[in-house]
DNA sequence: AACTAATTGCAAATAATTCTCAATCGCATT
DNA sequence: AATGCGATTGAGAATTATTTGCAATTAGTT
């Protein structure tokens, strides 16, 4: 059994459910790239295979995924939300192309040290990140 | 005429559109408070004065107000988007508090050069920032 | 195997946004 | 001030994304 597996069987024996085939079906699912998802996205990618999981189920799994922290909600300056699990990855911020649609991930514990500053200073505290930027990628510039 | 109408006019004269009426009103009340809104909030407000206004309108005008930098989306951390005039205001980023609502805004040129610094590394052009972080405020915290 | 509460898929409901279209507006020209 | 014409509008229909109600099914327990 994967750890990601155990997280979320721990996670939902505490609030008594249970890790159902569904729910296993859609967090391997996850887990199975470090792609960014929509919902659409991630429906499709698990239809290829099991074409018994419904819309419903998906909607239904993701806030218990984003719940026991093993995916978050990223990227909310596209169109569509997306996600990612997160688990066994560090924090990062993401830079996206409005051309290629592009995402390049980028680590900063300096970033983080400032927003932590600046939280401290109106005796905030911060949750959850959500940073980034869109603009315009390496590849895509030079086209123009 | 405020500043704002006069760039917005030029903006829409450019492109072969016209300053008219619900524009204008839809317009002034974006500027008439430094609130950020969403849509329907938006709405509401337009709606105490001018019983005429159309949602329509309203989606149809934001796009056009954010092309001409007039305002921007923010906030795309919590369930609806939202938006706020920008034009006369310094970029900054926000703290959300989950349990109140609150939002404080923060401005920080060392933030601002760390992003640029990583997004120059990246070979990135970056065209808008979206940075804020959700937690719990002062006051809510008090209170646990 | 029987029991029970949780879970599921489906389809209907809701919410947010976009689109269609006929009527109107804004502005330039007469 | 009347005319012409493309841009604009509001209303409501259409679309898209998400949530919900419910009867049938499942997982875990006795
Ligand atoms: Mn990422
Ligand atoms: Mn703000
Ligand atoms: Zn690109
Ligand atoms: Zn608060």
């Amino acid at each position: 059994m994967q750890e990601h597996e155990k997280i979320f069987e721990n996670f939902l024996k505490i609030k008594d459910l249970k890790l159902t085939k569904p729910r296993k079906i859609i967090l391997n699912t996850v887990f199975a790239t470090h792609e960014h998802f929509s919902v659409d996205e991630l429906y499709d990618q698990i239809r290829k295979k099991h074409k018994d999981v419904s819309r419903a189920t998906i909607y239904r799994t993701i806030p218990l995924l984003v719940e026991s922290d093993l995916i978050k909600q990223s990227l909310r300056c596209l169109a569509k939300d997306h996600y990612e699990h997160t688990y066994g990855h560090d924090r990062h911020f993401h830079l996206i192309c409005e051309k290629c649609g592009k995402i390049i991930e980028v680590e900063s514990k300096k970033a983080e040290n400032i927003l932590n500053k600046l939280a401290k200073i109106h005796n905030f505290d911060i949750k959850e990140y959500n940073v980034g930027a869109k603009g315009i990628c390496k590849n895509c510039r030079k086209k123009i």
